[in-house]
DNA sequence: GCTAGTTTTTAGACTTGCCTAAATATTTTA
DNA sequence: TAAAATATTTAGGCAAGTCTAAAAACTAGC
């Protein structure tokens, strides 16, 4: 259906418009890409005469429906993936995105639904992001950056915003999981710094932390 | 390491390999891989500068040490993935060489390893196949054609020559399956076909049938 | 509202893996 | 053992996806 190419560029495109309104700019994809601003202007215009996209010159793209639907179905793959290597293969949560980026492709109708009634339809991966089902409908949490409370508030861990294996064995290292209460003891408003509460202890955390946990009020 | 088209050579010149002591010519790669013999010709070239494959122009091809090594490998990850379809996901033996065709190219020792665990380190694939440890080791089953027996002898099904989706749905069909005991009743002289005896029933088979599956006695 | 700086696109080229057509080597057969 | 048939390689080209360098289009600052 579509080249490897093709699916990783409609991936990066499906990320990183969540994060606005406008459409995303050639440099920001050729960065989410690793590549240079010429490829992604070629691809874009390949994608754009598949229906995939939508595209003005100098404007930016957006996805089209069907490249909306796509994309949804290469995450859903994806976080699928995650799970089985966590639950099943035993990996950790920071081990599982580079096996998944390439699991993602394989192109079988019946083995990710297989997966997925195998796996007892998991709602969501390992690192707290939602699993559309096979329409592409997935649940969008009401959730808020732990930088976000004030002292004396509290709620559930529910997810990362950056999963990079770096901040997941930090996490790890100071047994930070998702699903556990945390609440804000005190918060420095010089720095934003906060002191948390968790089930045996308190651990004092920085912005660069809190502002990527999601909790669950 | 190698390109998915490097790997598929390599798996397809140790699948030849395996049928004789001759080198693998170039019409015969060409055939098993679905392409022209020229594009074969530059393939091998690009194998040999990697030392992959032992080359001499018109003399045919062979697999190197490091070659016959990375082949094994791959062929480790198809069985592997072939068995956790089956028995995991519910595949049954006809659906499962597509989608493991795919899955054998996934980069990742761990990966491989925590999926052999938890299949629990099996020998076989769903065929009858050996699979090959990490270090590319199997067992050599000495095994005979089932069309090889005369009358009066039996043995038990270990494995299928032709794992086609048509062969293995014929025997489905007639619950012919890897494990039964199969006795040869009667065998006519005149084209081969044989009368067999399974558990329940008796059934005539041609010589198509009984020169693909292979039996141990 | 013009100019400087930034972003994006175009032009031309490279690599991988494939193709067709033609040339060359090997094998078969008479 | 030489011509005919077959197998293999070479030569030249194509598409996908990438790159660098240069041109064009936008955007901001004055």
């Amino acid at each position: 259906m579509f080249s490897l190419s093709e699916e990783n560029y409609l991936k990066a495109i499906f990320h990183l418009q969540k994060n606005s309104e406008a459409g995303v700019s050639t440099n920001a994809l050729a960065e989410e890409m690793q590549t240079k601003a010429s490829s992604v202007t070629d691809m874009i215009k390949k994608l754009s005469e598949k229906k995939l996209v939508i595209y003005e010159k100098y404007r930016g793209v957006y996805l089209s429906e069907t490249g909306r639907k796509t994309a949804l179905q290469i995450v859903r793959k994806h976080r699928l993936w995650e799970v089985f290597l966590v639950e099943k293969l035993g990996f950790s949560w920071d081990e599982v995105h580079e096996v998944a980026e390439e699991l993602e492709h394989i192109k079988s109708e019946k083995l990710i639904s297989e997966l997925d009634k195998f796996l007892n339809y998991p709602k969501r991966d390992p690192h707290g992001d939602p699993i559309p089902d096979a329409k592409g409908h997935f649940q969008v949490a009401n959730k808020t950056l732990l930088s976000n409370l004030s002292k004396g508030e509290k709620g559930t861990l529910v997810g990362v915003k950056d999963s990079s294996s770096e901040f997941l064995k930090y996490l790890d290292k100071n047994a930070i999981a998702l699903g556990k209460t945390i609440e804000v003891l005190d918060k420095e408003d010089f720095d934003g710094s906060m002191l948390i509460q968790l089930k045996e202890k308190s651990l004092r955390i920085s912005p660069m932390v809190s502002s990527n946990i999601y909790i669950k009020i």
